[in-house]
DNA sequence: GCCAACGTTGGC
DNA sequence: GCCAACGTTGGC
């Protein structure tokens, strides 16, 4: 199983707006290298819903429900999406200042590479992360 | 609102 | 194929 991370603005598409839908594609991907990471995600692997500009915080667990497929938003075949469903809420959002102050964390690609939207993260990445919005 | 980072575009 | 210019994103 991967693991990835992956973001929305709030204003748009939050968190919340995933669980009242139950299940919704990832459209609208216009980055080569955010395609290729969805490209390479399979049925079951999981991740990390970030809200970027107001909240800047890991916020949610979703999983990855159906792989790559044609965006139904253009007709360019480049451009794919996958449909995500939610898997829990944080009890405690992790924010990117928690995240940059933790040195286990330190290689995260978010950091470096803040502008990409969809971001592929390691396994003790995804569960350090968990083990932090479990505490208060 | 500003600016840094970085991806994309287009002229040569 | 290189590189400067430009546009977009996102943190602050």
């Amino acid at each position: 199983m991967n693991y990835w991370l992956m973001k929305s603005e709030p204003d748009v598409f939050s968190f919340d707006d995933l669980i009242a839908k139950g299940k919704e594609h990832w459209d609208g991907v216009r980055n080569y290298t955010a395609r290729n990471n969805m490209r390479a995600m399979k049925k079951g692997d999981k991740a990390l819903f970030y809200h970027s500009n107001i909240d800047k915080a890991v916020v949610g667990i979703m999983k990855i429900v159906t792989e790559a497929y044609q965006d139904p938003t253009t007709d360019e075949p480049q451009w794919i999406c996958v449909d995500v469903s939610p898997v829990q809420k944080l009890k405690h959002p992790v924010s990117l200042a928690a995240i940059k102050a933790n040195p286990a964390l330190s290689e995260m690609k978010i950091i470096k590479q803040s502008r990409l939207s969809v971001i592929d993260v390691t396994k003790e990445e995804f569960e350090e992360i968990l083990r932090m919005s479990k505490e208060g």
